[in-house]
DNA sequence: GGCGGACCTTGATCCGCATCAAATAGGGTT
DNA sequence: AACCCTATTTGATGCGGATCAAGGTCCGCC
């Protein structure tokens, strides 16, 4: 199944791109992005399918525009890691580097904005704003990674789930700024499978666990995937993380 | 134990700086380095004491030039994952944030090359060379973290503790060329415990590993310390990394 | 409406690593 | 040399999560 789907969709214009303020594009003035407009191009891949495998030549970096993704490794006996979600306005790829690192693999349907790696590359060297912005997702999300080494390395099969379900709330929250104070409400994106991978658990855990915490009330299942928080602090304090606002945001 | 060492040691020309060409400033131009020579201030921490704590204001940024220094996260309850191994060259801080997001302890003695960060800041705006070499390193910076990812996720004791090992003996011969072929030999930079805190281990689970490696004649053991590696492909062997150059660098 | 397959749950058992507890080895100090 | 302090090793035991093994549920499809 290495074969690429090279469907090709209608570009939306950038001013009225729904990451245009949180991408790596979010500090360009409009001559830039008008310059961007004319190197991009939309792709779209169906759920399930690899976007690039690791080692891959990869001539394209991207922005997601709207679906999920993932960033996973794999050793040689077939454990799995993933190192990441890319979620909409994320950046895939490295400028400076020919072979992709990771697999990226669509979860949703995923649209990504693509730039040819060498014109963009030209334009980044021209266009200090674009570097600057790509610096503070990167920081951002090495921040990220290390927040995730320390649930990786220490913490509880239980604390670890609570974590993931914090952190997809809150994406949630600051997407799509929801009723405080109400039950939080969402359906999970990721399989129990998925989930394990991300987790460095195996998938029997990650099922034990959340029926742990349904058992224990913290959290309400209706079907398998739509979940409801009854008490998000309640959630919290099974994260194992400060109480208080410790954590960066 | 708080208090900061603000041992001031007289300042390196940059031009004789031994990371000049790997630290944030690699890319600067000689009339750059001159404005940079100018900000700088260097400073030494003794093995041991703790260079920022978590949390606290920083209103520095700075460069290892010599010793090693970690970078580490705690729970409340005191569980603590090491999330960043800083090596001479590497950069301490983040342009454009306040409080410090790790505690930075410094496990040999340390020199820092320091920059008060508004001047810093203000120079990075004026000079793409730095902010364009900041994102390379951070960029390799989260590649390794990914890389932990994996370790802390899905390696067993074992395959940590050989992982970490090559690790150490990649860094010290990209430092000191080493002649190659001949029994490789180092000393451990890191106590059980640290390397515990790295590998999301126990330090009784490291000792005992450390002393399987021994028996096993992958590794020979002078001291606590002093470490002979026979066969590095035997190492190699050890880490369930691919076998062949599979790994970046 | 029955069937196949993907996804998920649950149970039984095992094993790797944590935990608890001593003992030993250096290394520096007096 | 005797002593202390820290780093390390080693042993005994227990637990959390992996592994192996059945089911169960949902959904699209014929």
């Amino acid at each position: 199944m290495r074969a690429h789907s090279l469907a090709t969709t209608p570009n939306l214009k950038c001013e009225d791109c729904p990451i245009r303020h949180r991408a790596v594009c979010a500090k360009c003035e409009s001559d830039e992005l008008r310059e961007l407009d004319g190197l991009k191009y939309y792709r779209t891949v169906p759920a399930g399918q690899t976007v690039v495998w690791s080692g891959d030549e990869m001539d394209f970096v991207a922005s997601i525009v709207s679906g999920i993704a993932t960033l996973t490794q794999t050793m040689e006996d077939g454990r799995t890691q993933m190192v990441g979600l890319l979620l909409p306005s994320d950046f895939v790829g490295r400028p400076g580097r020919a072979q992709a690192a990771y697999d990226v693999t669509a979860t949703t349907e995923v649209t990504l904005c693509c730039f040819r790696k060498r014109p963009f590359e030209d334009m980044m060297r021209r266009t200090p704003n674009i570097g600057q912005r790509l610096l503070e997702m990167t920081l951002d999300e090495l921040d990220a990674a290390r927040e995730w080494m320390l649930l990786l390395g220490r913490k509880t099969a239980r604390e670890k789930i609570a974590t993931l379900l914090t952190i997809i709330v809150r994406r949630d929250a600051s997407l799509q700024l929801m009723g405080r104070d109400g039950p939080l409400e969402f359906d999970l994106p990721l399989t129990r499978e998925a989930m394990a991978d991300y987790l460095g658990l195996t998938l029997e855990t990650v099922s034990r666990q959340v029926s742990a915490l349904r058992r224990d009330g913290v959290i309400v299942l209706k079907g398998k995937r739509h979940i409801t928080i009854p008490d998000f602090d309640r959630l919290l304090e099974e994260t194992g993380d400060d109480a208080d606002g410790g954590m960066l945001t």
